[in-house]
DNA sequence: TACCATTTGTCCGTATGTATC
DNA sequence: AGATACATACGGACAAATGGT
């Protein structure tokens, strides 16, 4: 058994601390299990406060998303997705600056790359054969001139997926969510370009060559960094 | 089942859409400018809402930190940070999952070291005197027995300060944090030994030596990867 | 210093709508 | 169809912090 103790007193504010302290050790209780929360009914009366006070502490976890709420059934406590939150508010402050795209490129550039040995010696078959599908979607829509983003997101979310590692994994979505939402680079000039660049990188995965791949990726990096930039000088 | 526009709310529910809605544009408004908001009675007015209502709908923008409140003054916008978000539930999902922190590890290594190159260029003698001064810092409380947290923690917040990225700085940050939170590595064996470390860096940042300055940072993070590993066995 | 209006924090109660089981 | 449980909304009251007079 792990000490839980209730955190030492030292502040003045005992009710509230204490309150959401409270919801805390209850979270940590149900976190393994996942099972369903006491509904407010009962919260009410085991935490001796009325339902305001009670939802109100309760709707900053749910805002984090660590604690998710179902209308007529009940809540239930989950892992929480740091995407949602930061999506939220960086998606308002990235309409003010735009530039900031950049940033998030770079970051984006250096986790995946850098996560590419990883995912190479983890991949499995049934993986690359869903690759594969993907890329196959990708070259046909390319033809007939639709874009493709949600295939592409998947093929790098397979990529990363593999690596087993869950914050870097939301990270990186968070990053697509982002880009989505700017609507940046909505339109590529050349989509069979991009299709094929991603049926290169299937290729390298698939013959294990990961000098190749590495390279692939920074050049697709190279292309959306000027995707953005063409974008930023437009507006 | 697959519904698209599982609800048409404008119909039913404009209000609350547009609430949030009108707030962002609130946001935005404010957010170059960083003044205060209008009282909490003057939107009630505006939008036609009640307090509580208001304040609902605004606690959403709050603990996200976009708006910060501050009692007996007023609401103000600011651009949020992230850290506090990620820490606020992930302390807690660490709590439970303890080995979650070699995960938060792994990326903190790749985004450190890849920012090298970068920081390592635009460094300016400022920086890189005050990274001496922690380095002596380090040594004296080493000497002393005593631990440097907050030296170390100032030590690479300058380094990846320089890369000027924000949303690195932010996301570093936070891994600290989580790191500082879960009070593992609390107390290093060999406090003499890490501070020699950090000197050894600075002689390769001073000497401009990129090589030698990321394998020891590679050594650091193994260091490090070593230190929490033996936490979670003794747990 | 002390008082004051302003502004947010906290808390309570109630009512009605809506989704789930 | 009914009971349960959460969503949304309104109203009121008092406390606490702030900023200015």
């Amino acid at each position: 058994m792990t000490n839980l103790e209730t955190t030492a007193p030292k502040s003045k504010d005992p009710k509230t601390h204490s309150l959401k302290e409270m919801i805390i050790g209850l979270i940590i209780e149900h976190l393994d299990t996942e099972e369903k929360l006491p509904p407010e009914k009962e919260l009410m009366r085991r935490f001796g406060v009325s339902r305001t006070t009670l939802r109100e502490a309760l709707s900053a976890f749910e805002s984090n998303g660590i604690i998710v709420s179902r209308q007529g059934s009940g809540r239930y406590v989950q892992i929480p997705n740091i995407s949602k939150q930061i999506v939220d508010t960086w998606s308002i402050v990235i309409q003010s600056k735009p530039s900031m795209l950049l940033e998030l490129l770079e970051i984006r550039s250096i986790l995946e790359i850098n996560s590419l040995p990883k995912a190479m010696e983890r991949i499995n078959t049934d993986q690359l054969q869903y690759l594969g599908l993907q890329v196959e979607i990708m070259k046909s829509k390319a033809a007939k001139g639709e874009p493709f983003v949600k295939e592409d997101r998947q093929f790098h979310k397979t990529l990363f997926t593999s690596t087993n590692n869950i914050f870097l994994e939301q990270l990186l979505t968070t990053f697509w969510d982002l880009f989505e939402e700017s609507e940046i680079n909505k339109k590529h000039n050349d989509l069979m370009e991009v299709a094929f660049q991603h049926e290169k990188m299937l290729e390298a995965f698939a013959k294990q060559d990961l000098p190749l791949l590495s390279q692939l990726f920074q050049e697709q990096f190279s292309d959306a960094r000027y995707q953005i930039m063409k974008s930023l000088v437009n507006s």
